[in-house]
DNA sequence: AACTATTTATAAGA
DNA sequence: TTCTTATAAATAGTT
Protein backbone atom coordinates (compact mmCIF):
# COMPACT_ATOMS: atom_id res chain seq x y z
CA UNK A 1 0.00 0.00 0.00
CA UNK A 2 2.12 2.67 -1.28
CA UNK A 3 3.66 4.03 -4.03
CA UNK A 4 5.20 0.67 -4.52
CA UNK A 5 4.38 -2.69 -3.81
CA UNK A 6 6.93 -4.40 -1.34
CA UNK A 7 7.82 -8.26 -1.06
CA UNK A 8 6.48 -9.91 1.84
CA UNK A 9 9.84 -10.67 3.71
CA UNK A 10 12.40 -9.23 6.16
CA UNK A 11 13.35 -5.47 5.08
CA UNK A 12 17.09 -5.80 5.06
CA UNK A 13 17.99 -1.62 5.97
CA UNK A 14 17.47 -1.64 9.45
CA UNK A 15 16.45 1.89 9.46
CA UNK A 16 14.03 0.96 7.37
CA UNK A 17 12.75 -1.61 8.95
CA UNK A 18 12.33 0.54 12.26
CA UNK A 19 10.46 2.87 10.05
CA UNK A 20 8.04 0.06 8.85
CA UNK A 21 7.85 -1.10 12.12
CA UNK A 22 6.74 2.03 13.58
CA UNK A 23 4.00 2.91 10.98
CA UNK A 24 2.81 -0.69 10.43
CA UNK A 25 2.68 -1.37 14.00
CA UNK A 26 0.41 2.16 14.38
CA UNK A 27 -1.67 0.73 11.77
CA UNK A 28 -2.31 -2.65 13.54
CA UNK A 29 -3.28 -0.66 16.73
CA UNK A 30 -5.34 1.42 15.12
CA UNK A 31 -7.39 -1.20 13.39
CA UNK A 32 -7.46 -3.55 16.63
CA UNK A 33 -9.33 -0.38 18.31
CA UNK A 34 -11.79 -0.30 15.29
CA UNK A 35 -12.77 -3.84 15.76
CA UNK A 36 -13.52 -3.08 18.99
CA UNK A 37 -15.05 -0.40 18.88
CA UNK A 38 -17.16 -1.80 15.63
CA UNK A 39 -17.76 -5.20 17.37
CA UNK A 40 -17.78 -4.76 20.68
CA UNK A 41 -15.32 -7.31 21.09
CA UNK A 42 -12.09 -7.69 23.29
CA UNK A 43 -8.92 -7.32 21.80
CA UNK A 44 -4.75 -7.91 23.22
CA UNK A 45 -2.29 -7.58 21.22
CA UNK A 46 1.71 -7.35 22.17
CA UNK A 47 4.55 -6.72 19.90
CA UNK A 48 8.12 -7.23 20.63
CA UNK A 49 10.39 -5.08 18.25
CA UNK A 50 13.31 -6.49 16.53
CA UNK A 51 15.50 -4.53 19.22
CA UNK A 52 13.29 -6.21 22.12
CA UNK A 53 11.50 -3.67 22.87
CA UNK A 54 7.02 -4.02 23.82
CA UNK A 55 4.35 -2.48 22.46
CA UNK A 56 0.62 -3.02 23.91
CA UNK A 57 -2.71 -2.35 22.99
CA UNK A 58 -5.76 -4.07 25.14
CA UNK A 59 -9.17 -3.39 25.22
CA UNK A 60 -10.15 -3.08 27.62
CA UNK A 61 -6.31 -4.48 28.93
CA UNK A 62 -3.86 -6.84 27.82
CA UNK A 63 -3.89 -8.42 31.65
CA UNK A 64 -7.75 -9.21 31.30
CA UNK A 65 -7.69 -10.82 27.87
CA UNK A 66 -5.11 -13.21 28.61
CA UNK A 67 -5.68 -14.22 31.09
CA UNK A 68 -9.26 -15.01 30.13
CA UNK A 69 -7.49 -16.63 26.98
CA UNK A 70 -4.82 -18.64 29.28
CA UNK A 71 -7.34 -20.34 31.48
CA UNK A 72 -9.73 -21.13 29.28
CA UNK A 73 -8.51 -24.49 29.55
CA UNK A 74 -6.62 -25.17 32.64
CA UNK A 75 -9.56 -25.35 35.37
CA UNK A 76 -9.61 -29.14 34.46
CA UNK A 77 -5.94 -30.21 34.49
CA UNK A 78 -6.71 -33.32 35.85
CA UNK A 79 -8.70 -34.20 33.51
CA UNK A 80 -6.74 -35.12 30.15
CA UNK A 81 -9.23 -37.59 29.03
CA UNK A 82 -9.35 -37.51 25.71
CA UNK A 83 -12.96 -38.21 25.22
CA UNK A 84 -14.22 -35.24 26.79
CA UNK A 85 -15.05 -32.46 24.31
CA UNK A 86 -12.86 -29.34 25.69
CA UNK A 87 -12.74 -25.65 24.69
CA UNK A 88 -9.41 -27.00 23.19
CA UNK A 89 -11.43 -28.85 20.85
CA UNK A 90 -13.36 -25.18 19.92
CA UNK A 91 -9.05 -24.17 19.78
CA UNK A 92 -8.19 -26.50 17.16
CA UNK A 93 -11.63 -26.35 15.16
CA UNK A 94 -10.83 -22.04 15.32
CA UNK A 95 -7.50 -22.90 13.84
CA UNK A 96 -8.54 -25.31 11.48
CA UNK A 97 -10.70 -22.34 10.06
CA UNK A 98 -7.87 -20.06 9.78
CA UNK A 99 -6.16 -22.37 7.91
CA UNK A 100 -8.84 -23.04 5.72
CA UNK A 101 -9.33 -19.25 5.23
CA UNK A 102 -5.79 -19.09 3.75
CA UNK A 103 -5.71 -21.57 1.80
CA UNK A 104 -9.04 -20.32 0.28
CA UNK A 105 -6.97 -16.82 -0.79
CA UNK A 106 -4.94 -19.00 -3.30
CA UNK A 107 -7.95 -18.09 -5.52
CA UNK A 108 -7.11 -15.08 -6.14
CA UNK A 109 -3.88 -16.01 -7.96
CA UNK A 110 -5.44 -15.73 -11.63
CA UNK A 111 -2.33 -15.48 -13.01
CA UNK A 112 -0.80 -18.68 -11.82
CA UNK A 113 -4.43 -20.38 -12.67
CA UNK A 114 -4.34 -19.18 -16.42
CA UNK A 115 -0.68 -21.17 -17.07
CA UNK A 116 -2.24 -24.11 -15.92
CA UNK A 117 -4.97 -24.24 -17.62
CA UNK A 118 -2.05 -24.08 -20.23
CA UNK A 119 -0.78 -26.65 -18.76
CA UNK A 120 -4.24 -28.64 -18.26
CA UNK A 121 -5.25 -28.51 -21.86
CA UNK A 122 -1.82 -30.06 -23.12
CA UNK A 123 -1.94 -31.98 -20.81
CA UNK A 124 -5.63 -33.71 -22.03
CA UNK A 125 -3.85 -35.11 -24.81
CA UNK A 126 -2.80 -37.89 -23.03
CA UNK A 127 -5.18 -40.99 -23.29
CA UNK A 128 -6.46 -43.30 -20.59
CA UNK A 129 -9.58 -40.51 -19.24
CA UNK A 130 -12.41 -41.98 -17.36
CA UNK A 131 -16.17 -40.95 -16.94
CA UNK A 132 -15.80 -37.79 -14.14
CA UNK A 133 -18.86 -37.02 -14.18
CA UNK A 134 -19.80 -38.60 -11.11
CA UNK A 135 -16.80 -37.03 -9.41
CA UNK A 136 -18.18 -33.60 -7.56
CA UNK A 137 -16.33 -30.72 -5.93
CA UNK A 138 -17.01 -31.99 -2.36
CA UNK A 139 -14.36 -34.78 -3.60
CA UNK A 140 -11.96 -33.05 -5.49
CA UNK A 141 -11.48 -31.01 -2.19
CA UNK A 142 -11.47 -34.07 0.13
CA UNK A 143 -8.44 -35.41 -1.77
CA UNK A 144 -7.29 -31.86 -1.79
CA UNK A 145 -7.53 -31.46 2.10
CA UNK A 146 -5.43 -35.22 2.56
CA UNK A 147 -2.61 -33.80 0.81
CA UNK A 148 -2.57 -30.47 3.09
CA UNK A 149 -2.48 -32.74 5.94
CA UNK A 150 -0.02 -34.98 4.03
CA UNK A 151 2.37 -32.21 3.59
CA UNK A 152 2.01 -31.01 7.41
CA UNK A 153 2.84 -34.52 8.34
CA UNK A 154 6.00 -34.72 6.43
CA UNK A 155 7.17 -31.32 7.83
CA UNK A 156 7.18 -32.72 11.15
CA UNK A 157 9.39 -35.43 9.61
CA UNK A 158 7.35 -38.04 11.76
CA UNK A 159 4.52 -40.53 10.28
CA UNK A 160 5.08 -39.92 6.67
CA UNK A 161 4.13 -43.30 5.92
CA UNK A 162 0.98 -43.52 7.58
CA UNK A 163 0.36 -40.16 6.16
CA UNK A 164 0.46 -41.66 2.64
CA UNK A 165 -1.79 -44.66 3.49
CA UNK A 166 -4.59 -42.39 4.09
CA UNK A 167 -3.73 -40.57 1.45
CA UNK A 168 -4.13 -43.55 -1.06
CA UNK A 169 -7.11 -44.45 1.01
CA UNK A 170 -9.03 -41.83 -0.22
CA UNK A 171 -7.55 -41.37 -3.95
CA UNK A 172 -8.54 -45.28 -4.08
CA UNK A 173 -11.75 -43.98 -2.47
CA UNK A 174 -12.25 -41.65 -5.40
CA UNK A 175 -11.08 -43.74 -8.23
CA UNK A 176 -13.81 -46.51 -6.94
CA UNK A 177 -16.21 -43.99 -6.92
CA UNK A 178 -15.63 -43.00 -10.50
CA UNK A 179 -14.85 -46.73 -12.04
CA UNK B 1 -12.48 0.99 3.41
CA UNK B 2 -15.53 0.24 1.38
CA UNK B 3 -18.47 1.28 -0.85
CA UNK B 4 -19.32 4.17 1.89
CA UNK B 5 -17.62 5.95 5.38
CA UNK B 6 -19.15 4.22 8.44
CA UNK B 7 -19.28 5.93 12.03
CA UNK B 8 -16.46 4.35 14.28
CA UNK B 9 -19.27 3.15 16.71
CA UNK B 10 -20.65 -0.42 17.74
CA UNK B 11 -22.87 -1.99 14.73
CA UNK B 12 -26.05 -1.82 15.89
CA UNK B 13 -27.28 -5.08 13.29
CA UNK B 14 -26.37 -7.83 14.88
CA UNK B 15 -26.01 -9.77 11.56
CA UNK B 16 -23.57 -6.95 10.28
CA UNK B 17 -21.65 -6.94 13.21
CA UNK B 18 -20.99 -10.42 12.64
CA UNK B 19 -20.03 -9.94 9.19
CA UNK B 20 -18.02 -7.20 10.08
CA UNK B 21 -16.32 -8.87 12.85
CA UNK B 22 -15.34 -11.80 10.52
CA UNK B 23 -13.81 -9.52 8.11
CA UNK B 24 -11.77 -6.99 10.29
CA UNK B 25 -10.50 -9.96 12.24
CA UNK B 26 -9.12 -11.95 9.33
CA UNK B 27 -7.48 -8.29 8.00
CA UNK B 28 -6.28 -7.51 11.34
CA UNK B 29 -4.28 -10.97 11.95
CA UNK B 30 -3.11 -10.82 7.68
CA UNK B 31 -1.96 -7.25 8.68
CA UNK B 32 -0.26 -8.63 12.07
CA UNK B 33 1.42 -11.54 10.07
CA UNK B 34 2.56 -8.93 7.92
CA UNK B 35 4.35 -6.86 10.46
CA UNK B 36 6.18 -10.03 12.28
CA UNK B 37 7.12 -11.08 8.44
CA UNK B 38 8.53 -8.04 7.25
CA UNK B 39 10.14 -6.42 10.71
CA UNK B 40 11.27 -9.94 12.44
CA UNK B 41 8.57 -8.77 15.27
CA UNK B 42 7.19 -10.88 17.59
CA UNK B 43 2.98 -10.33 17.70
CA UNK B 44 0.47 -12.17 19.68
CA UNK B 45 -3.14 -11.37 19.68
CA UNK B 46 -6.12 -12.59 21.52
CA UNK B 47 -9.93 -11.40 20.41
CA UNK B 48 -12.80 -11.97 22.07
CA UNK B 49 -15.96 -11.65 20.28
CA UNK B 50 -19.04 -10.62 21.51
CA UNK B 51 -20.40 -13.89 21.33
CA UNK B 52 -17.27 -14.84 23.77
CA UNK B 53 -15.71 -16.90 21.20
CA UNK B 54 -12.32 -16.25 21.18
CA UNK B 55 -9.78 -16.09 18.41
CA UNK B 56 -5.77 -15.58 18.39
CA UNK B 57 -2.70 -15.05 16.25
CA UNK B 58 0.99 -15.59 17.40
CA UNK B 59 4.27 -15.29 16.29
CA UNK B 60 5.89 -17.12 16.60
CA UNK B 61 3.22 -18.02 19.82
CA UNK B 62 0.57 -16.16 21.52
CA UNK B 63 2.04 -18.32 24.89
CA UNK B 64 5.57 -17.39 24.47
CA UNK B 65 4.76 -13.65 24.20
CA UNK B 66 2.36 -13.12 26.39
CA UNK B 67 4.72 -14.94 28.98
CA UNK B 68 7.53 -12.72 28.29
CA UNK B 69 5.03 -9.65 28.23
CA UNK B 70 3.73 -10.46 31.39
CA UNK B 71 7.11 -11.35 33.57
CA UNK B 72 9.30 -8.12 32.15
CA UNK B 73 7.12 -6.38 34.55
CA UNK B 74 7.13 -8.55 37.22
CA UNK B 75 10.64 -10.09 37.14
CA UNK B 76 10.63 -11.17 41.41
CA UNK B 77 7.52 -13.17 40.32
CA UNK B 78 8.27 -17.18 40.23
CA UNK B 79 7.61 -18.59 36.72
CA UNK B 80 4.47 -19.88 35.82
CA UNK B 81 3.75 -23.16 36.42
CA UNK B 82 4.67 -24.82 33.65
CA UNK B 83 3.55 -28.55 34.45
CA UNK B 84 0.01 -27.67 33.34
CA UNK B 85 0.69 -26.98 29.84
CA UNK B 86 -0.97 -30.45 28.24
CA UNK B 87 -0.16 -32.10 25.10
CA UNK B 88 -3.60 -30.61 24.01
CA UNK B 89 -2.13 -27.36 24.54
CA UNK B 90 1.29 -28.51 22.47
CA UNK B 91 -0.95 -29.78 19.89
CA UNK B 92 -2.68 -25.80 19.47
CA UNK B 93 0.44 -23.66 19.58
CA UNK B 94 1.47 -26.25 17.20
CA UNK B 95 -1.07 -25.79 14.57
CA UNK B 96 -0.67 -22.32 15.55
CA UNK B 97 2.81 -22.22 13.59
CA UNK B 98 1.21 -24.31 10.89
CA UNK B 99 -1.31 -21.74 10.06
CA UNK B 100 1.36 -18.58 10.19
CA UNK B 101 3.56 -20.71 8.79
CA UNK B 102 0.87 -21.33 5.70
CA UNK B 103 0.52 -17.37 5.32
CA UNK B 104 3.68 -16.77 5.06
CA UNK B 105 3.84 -19.21 2.05
CA UNK B 106 0.87 -18.03 0.90
CA UNK B 107 2.93 -15.37 -0.42
CA UNK B 108 5.79 -16.82 -1.96
CA UNK B 109 3.37 -19.31 -3.88
CA UNK B 110 2.13 -16.63 -5.87
CA UNK B 111 5.14 -16.23 -7.41
CA UNK B 112 5.80 -19.63 -8.33
CA UNK B 113 3.40 -20.00 -11.03
CA UNK B 114 5.89 -21.03 -13.75
CA UNK B 115 7.25 -23.45 -11.37
CA UNK B 116 4.09 -24.95 -10.98
CA UNK B 117 3.10 -25.60 -14.39
CA UNK B 118 6.35 -27.37 -14.86
CA UNK B 119 5.77 -29.42 -11.73
CA UNK B 120 2.23 -30.49 -13.10
CA UNK B 121 3.89 -31.59 -16.20
CA UNK B 122 6.60 -33.90 -14.35
CA UNK B 123 4.09 -34.63 -11.67
CA UNK B 124 2.98 -37.82 -12.96
CA UNK B 125 6.44 -39.28 -14.03
CA UNK B 126 7.56 -38.59 -10.63
CA UNK B 127 4.43 -40.80 -9.29
CA UNK B 128 4.91 -43.36 -11.39
CA UNK B 129 8.65 -43.87 -10.59
CA UNK B 130 8.53 -44.62 -6.83
CA UNK B 131 5.94 -45.52 -4.38
CA UNK B 132 4.44 -42.33 -2.91
CA UNK B 133 5.50 -42.90 0.41
CA UNK B 134 8.92 -42.37 -1.08
CA UNK B 135 7.89 -39.16 -2.61
CA UNK B 136 9.93 -36.34 -1.36
CA UNK B 137 8.62 -33.36 0.73
CA UNK B 138 9.25 -31.02 -2.18
CA UNK B 139 7.40 -33.81 -4.53
CA UNK B 140 4.53 -33.77 -2.52
CA UNK B 141 4.48 -29.85 -2.43
CA UNK B 142 4.36 -29.93 -6.08
CA UNK B 143 1.23 -32.39 -5.84
CA UNK B 144 -0.39 -30.23 -3.54
CA UNK B 145 -0.11 -27.22 -5.46
CA UNK B 146 -1.05 -28.78 -8.33
CA UNK B 147 -4.14 -29.84 -7.03
CA UNK B 148 -4.64 -26.80 -5.07
CA UNK B 149 -4.94 -24.70 -7.88
CA UNK B 150 -7.43 -27.30 -9.53
CA UNK B 151 -9.51 -27.07 -6.58
CA UNK B 152 -9.13 -22.69 -7.51
CA UNK B 153 -10.14 -23.46 -11.43
CA UNK B 154 -12.61 -26.10 -10.69
CA UNK B 155 -14.68 -23.19 -8.17
CA UNK B 156 -14.21 -20.43 -11.27
CA UNK B 157 -16.88 -22.70 -13.13
CA UNK B 158 -13.96 -22.56 -15.59
CA UNK B 159 -13.40 -25.62 -17.11
CA UNK B 160 -14.18 -28.18 -14.66
CA UNK B 161 -14.42 -31.01 -16.76
CA UNK B 162 -10.42 -30.35 -17.71
CA UNK B 163 -10.06 -30.17 -14.44
CA UNK B 164 -11.42 -33.15 -13.17
CA UNK B 165 -9.89 -35.32 -16.05
CA UNK B 166 -6.26 -34.00 -14.63
CA UNK B 167 -6.82 -35.03 -11.11
CA UNK B 168 -7.88 -38.15 -12.00
CA UNK B 169 -4.97 -38.66 -14.32
CA UNK B 170 -3.10 -37.60 -11.00
CA UNK B 171 -4.39 -40.00 -9.13
CA UNK B 172 -4.50 -42.84 -11.17
CA UNK B 173 -0.83 -42.49 -11.49
CA UNK B 174 -0.85 -42.80 -8.01
CA UNK B 175 -3.22 -45.70 -7.55
CA UNK B 176 -1.70 -47.58 -10.04
CA UNK B 177 1.48 -47.15 -8.46
CA UNK B 178 0.39 -49.05 -5.55
CA UNK B 179 -1.10 -51.45 -6.55
C1' DA C 1 6.81 14.48 10.02
C1' DA C 2 4.34 15.50 5.76
C1' DC C 3 3.23 14.24 1.37
C1' DT C 4 1.05 11.39 -2.44
C1' DA C 5 1.03 7.68 -5.71
C1' DT C 6 -0.45 3.18 -5.14
C1' DT C 7 -1.70 -0.74 -3.00
C1' DT C 8 -4.71 -2.93 0.18
C1' DA C 9 -8.79 -3.44 3.02
C1' DT C 10 -13.44 -3.55 3.11
C1' DA C 11 -18.78 -1.88 3.02
C1' DA C 12 -22.22 -2.83 0.03
C1' DG C 13 -24.11 -5.23 -3.49
C1' DA C 14 -24.93 -9.40 -6.51
C1' DT D 1 -22.88 -17.30 1.74
C1' DT D 2 -19.25 -16.61 -1.34
C1' DC D 3 -17.72 -13.40 -4.97
C1' DT D 4 -17.53 -8.62 -6.97
C1' DT D 5 -16.93 -3.75 -6.98
C1' DA D 6 -16.66 1.01 -5.62
C1' DT D 7 -14.53 3.47 -2.23
C1' DA D 8 -12.04 4.43 2.00
C1' DA D 9 -7.86 3.68 4.32
C1' DA D 10 -3.09 2.27 4.84
C1' DT D 11 1.38 2.85 3.53
C1' DA D 12 6.23 2.84 0.55
C1' DG D 13 9.01 5.94 -1.18
C1' DT D 14 9.98 10.72 -1.14
C1' DT D 15 10.88 15.51 0.62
Amino acid sequence: MGRRKIEMKMVKDSGSRQVTFSKRRSGLFKKANELATLCGAQVAIVVFSPGGKSFSFGHPSVHSITQRFLNQDDSNSTNVDSSHVSLNDAKLEQLNQYYVELARELQAEKKRGQMLEKALSSKRKMACQKPINELSLEELEKLRESLEVLRVKSKEHACEIEAASSLLLLSKAVEDNVS
